[in-house]
RNA sequence: GGAGAGAUACCCAAGUGGCUUAAGGGGACGGUUUGCUAAACCGUUAGUGUUCGAAAGGGCAGCGAGGGUUCGAAUCCCUCUCUCUCCGCCA
C-alpha cells in the first residue's frame, strides 16, 4: 500500500509515475475523491462521538438526557455505516494500486525498455551444437518430466539420481554461501494464510497466479518472500536490531495461468520450483543501498557457479506489483542464445511494511516509522540447474561439475553411468 | 477428531451494563537522598492506528478478531482465531 499522502498531497507526480506503471488513470481518481470523502465523513463521525461523550452522565441518564443520547447515537449508526462503507471502499482500492516506481527506474512499457546494466563472464565457445537441457538432463537420467506428468501434471518435474543429488547440492551450496555473507537461515512452511499473501501484495490481485486450499483460508507460497517478509507483520523493530537479513529456501509454487506454450521445454518453468530466498528489513535511508548488497549477493552465487550473466534494470512498466525499483539477473541459456530470468532484486520501500504493518522504532527518539523491505531470489534453483547443464555440457553430452559444487557431490563430471 | 480452560497494556493481574478517564502489583525509565552501589521515597509508563494542526497540542478508535443487543459494552449474545490441559489418531 502506498503512503496515501502522496495521492494527497503530491497528486499530479504520483499519478503519472503510476500512469508510467501502466495503472489505470480512472483507478487513481475514483480512489482520491473516496479518500476525501473518507476523510471528511470520518471527521464528522469523531465529532459525534465526542458530543456523545461529552452528552453522557455519570450515573442512570434522565428521561431528557435520554432523548438527546438517543438522537446523538442514532446520528453516529448512520454516519458509522457510512464511514464504514467508505473505508472498505477504500482500502479496496488502495490495494489494488501498485507501488510507485522509483525515479531511478527507466520509464518504459515493456521488457524490451529495461536497461542493461552490467554483463559478467564469458559466454561458451562450443565447437558442437550445444543441446538444450531437456535433452541433456533426459539423456543422463537427471529428471523425468513424462511420469512427473503422470502422477501429478505438466510443469511438474521429478529429478532423479544425479538430478536430485544436483538440485539438492545447489540448494546446500546457496544457503552455505548466503549465511556466511551473514544471512539468518530459515526454513519456512510451504503454505501461507491469506493474510500473509495480502501483507506482501499477491493478494487481492494476483489470486489468479497461485494455488489456494480449498475450504480453508491457506495457500501454496509463490515465493519465500511471503513467509519471511510476514515473520515480522505487526511487528515493530528497534533500529539497532537493523538491518535483518534472511535466506530461506523453500519450494514454490505458481499457476503460470497464460503462459501456456510458453517455455514448455524442460524445466524452465514448473508449477512447483525450488528457490532460495534473500529477505531484508532495514532503515528508509538505507534501502537503496541495501538493494545494490543484496544484488551483489544473489550475482556472487553466479559468479562462483562461473555462469555467465546480466544485470538488468527493470522500467517501470514491467516493474512488479509491490517494487519500486528491480535489478534482474539474467543468465546465459546457450540452446537460446538468450539471457533469462534467474534472479529478481527489489526494493519495495515501504510498501509492504505498509500493507502489513512492519516499523522500527528509531533509537535517538523513540520515534515509530514504516521500515523498508527487500527481497531477490539467490537464486531459483531448477533455473540454476538448467544452466548449469547448458553450460557445462561437454561435446559427449556429459556435464562438467562446477568447481563449487565438486564438494557437494563428490563428482568432477556427470554422465552417462554405462560409459 | 472429542472434552475442558483461557486470551485485558512491556509482564502479572482486578474488573457481571453507567461511579473505568481499565484498579493494583512487577519491571522499566526519570528524580530526591547518597563517597559508590543498594534500599527507601516521589514521579512517569497505552504501545499503536487514524485524523485535525505549521507546531505546540487536540479528537476518535482500541480489553484476541469480526458481528449483534443497548441511549451506553472489557462486561450480555452470536461466529471465528489462537494458546494451554486431557483423550483419540498419527510421521
Amino acid at each position: 500500500m502506498n503512503n496515501p499522502k502522496l495521492i494527497r498531497e503530491k497528486y499530479e507526480e504520483t499519478r503519472d509515475a503510476l500512469v508510467n506503471k501502466k495503472t489505470s488513470l480512472a483507478l487513481i481518481e475514483d480512489y482520491k475523491q473516496r479518500d476525501e470523502l473518507w476523510r471528511s465523513e470520518g471527521i464528522a463521525l469523531d465529532e459525534l462521538r465526542h458530543q456523545r461523550k461529552r452528552l453522557m452522565p455519570k450515573g442512570k441518564p434522565t428521561s431528557e438526557q435520554l432523548e438527546s443520547l438517543k438522537d446523538t447515537s442514532e446520528k453516529i449508526k448512520v454516519k458509522q455505516e457510512l464511514v464504514s462503507e467508505l473505508d472498505k471502499e477504500c482500502q479496496d482500492l488502495a490495494l489494488s494500486i501498485p507501488n510507485v516506481p522509483d525515479r531511478s527506474a527507466p520509464i518504459g512499457t515493456s521488457e524490451d525498455e529495461n536497461v542493461e546494466v552490467s554483463k559478467w563472464g564469458q559466454l561458451p565457445d562450443f565447437k558442437f551444437v550445444p543441446k538444450d537441457h531437456e535433452t541433456l538432463g533426459v539423456q543422463l537420467g537427471m529428471f523425468d518430466l513424462k511420469t512427473a506428468a503422470k502422477i501429478t501434471g505438466s510443469r511438474f518435474v521429478i529429478y532423479k539420481n544425479k538430478g536430485a543429488k544436483l538440485e539438492r547440492a545447489l540448494i546446500n551450496f546457496m544457503l552455505d554461501t548466503h549465511s556466511k555473507a551473514g544471512y539468518e537461515e530459515i526454513l519456512p512452511p510451504a503454505i501461507v494464510h491469506e493474510d500473509s499473501m495480502r501483507g506482501t501484495g499477491q493478494l487481492p490481485k494476483f489470486a489468479h497466479d497461485s494455488f489456494k486450499i480449498e475450504e480453508t483460508p491457506y495457500w501454496l507460497s509463490p515465493t519465500a518472500e511471503v513467509q519471511v517478509t510476514n515473520m515480522e507483520r505487526d511487528n515493530v523493530i528497534e533500529e539497532e536490531n537493523l538491518p535483518r537479513n534472511y535466506v530461506a529456501y523453500a519450494p514454490c509454487f505458481r499457476k503460470e495461468a497464460g503462459t501456456y506454450g510458453k517455455d514448455i521445454r524442460g524445466i524452465f518453468r514448473q508449477h512447483q520450483f525450488n528457490k532460495v530466498e534473500l529477505v531484508k528489513f532495514v532503515t528508509p535511508e538505507t534501502s537503496m543501498a541495501e538493494l545494490e548488497k543484496l544484488t551483489d549477493h544473489a550475482e556472487t552465487i553466479l559468479r562462483l557457479l562461473k555462469l555467465p550473466y546480466r544485470k538488468v534494470s527493470l522500467c517501470t512498466g514491467d516493474l512488479g506489483f509491490s517494487a519500486a525499483k528491480t535489478y534482474d539477473l539474467e543468465v546465459w541459456f546457450p540452446s537460446q542464445e538468450k539471457y533469462r530470468e534467474i534472479s529478481s532484486c527489489s526494493n519495495f520501500l515501504d510498501f509492504q511494511a505498509r500493507r502489513a504493518l512492519i516499523r522500527c522504532r528509531r533509537t535517538n527518539n523513540a520515534q515509530v516509522e514504516y521500515l523498508h523491505t527487500l527481497n531477490g531470489s539467490g537464486l531459483a534453483v531448477g533455473r540454476t540447474f538448467a544452466a548449469i547443464l547448458e553450460n557445462y555440457q561437454t561435446n559427449e553430452g556429459a556435464i562438467r561439475v562446477p568447481d563449487v559444487l565438486k564438494s557437494y557431490l563428490n563428482l568432477e563430471i556427470i554422465k552417462n553411468e554405462w560409459e
